[in-house]
DNA sequence: GTCTATATTCCGATAGAC
DNA sequence: GTCTATCGGAATATAGAC
């Protein structure tokens, strides 16, 4: 019920995907709030509070995804997965993950805290689903459902990241190309 | 026979390396040298002109190294190009390219022309290399090699991203699969 | 409870000393 | 040519007004 702490945490998301962590001020906030910069700290005392927050939202995000997708055949899970960030396409924006971890030792330890329970969140059910289609000879990879997940994950991160670079058919290519296993 | 210059580059790029771009400045690199912060300034009036010849010296690194590599046979240079960064493991360092690129839309023109620049000659080289490999049959891979190229690098950017966070075996186990083609 | 005026620190950059 | 004293502004954060 809680409005303009809402609309602080998703301006905050927004910022960290496209420009990142250490790069977005509170003024850039208020700016589009019309209050002050001082008035976010009301909401969040200090800058690494919201930025927790904002992780703790996009891992709510991606369990919620992943409960959403949980009757669909392992197949057309993956395909939700790797297509779950193309709306980010359009705006460059990295995921999460990708925007936050090239500065990952300059982030207070709660968000690092946070930030690596997401990876490990994120890599837990991708080698699960993985090891289940491979199982079901759904799947069909050299590698163990474990390596391969650190694999279709890296590949997809850097994917938007290198979009935003080359702004081409990077992440098209390589998005499609993880979806032949 | 400018040592300060060159020192401050190896400082600078040891920075964007461990914690990024923004994060890093002129004072933490005059704090190692014993000079005021503003000294910088001679040798680089301003942050981007560090900013580039930090990538420009990775460019020319990678340049050197593929040259240094041309007479081995394409599965040994497929070999060094993925154990090129192994030195940066223990550190937890990014490569260049995985440090800039979530900031890149804060990043001056001159750096963001350059980051370009080394990304594509990255690109091009690998591509040329998975190509010859598949036609000389020593690679085999479904995709074309451009595409190829794209995956390969992109695992690889974050998997020092991973390294990072994870601080587990999810570069070597990346690094080694990607030796398998 | 919600927001503003203000403090403090640190940043990148300039002007000028040696 | 090399470096320092210092500036103007922006960042995060506190104290207190309403």
């Amino acid at each position: 019920m809680n409005d303009t702490r809402t609309e602080i945490i998703n301006i905050a998301n927004e910022l960290i995907k496209s420009i990142g962590y250490n790069a977005f001020s509170y003024a850039d906030i208020s700016k589009k709030l019309n209050i002050k910069n001082a008035a976010i700290h009301y909401y969040f005392p200090s800058k690494s509070d919201l930025g927790v927050e904002v992780i703790k939202r996009n891992r709510a995000a991606f369990n919620s995804n992943v409960e959403f997708w949980a009757n669909l055949d392992y197949r057309q899970q993956l395909v939700r997965y790797l297509t779950m960030h193309d709306g980010f396409l359009d705006n460059y924006w990295a995921c999460i993950v990708g925007a936050l971890s090239p500065s990952f030792d300059t982030l207070p330890e709660n968000m690092q805290t946070e930030l690596q329970q997401l990876v490990n969140a994120i890599l837990d059910w991708l080698t699960d689903l993985l090891e289940k289609g491979k199982g079901g000879n759904v799947f069909s990879f050299p590698e163990s459902p474990k390596v391969k997940a650190y694999m279709i994950h890296s590949a997809m991160l850097s994917a938007l990241l290198m979009n935003r670079i080359l702004k081409n058919d990077v992440y098209k290519s390589i998005r499609d190309s993880l979806m032949n296993i």
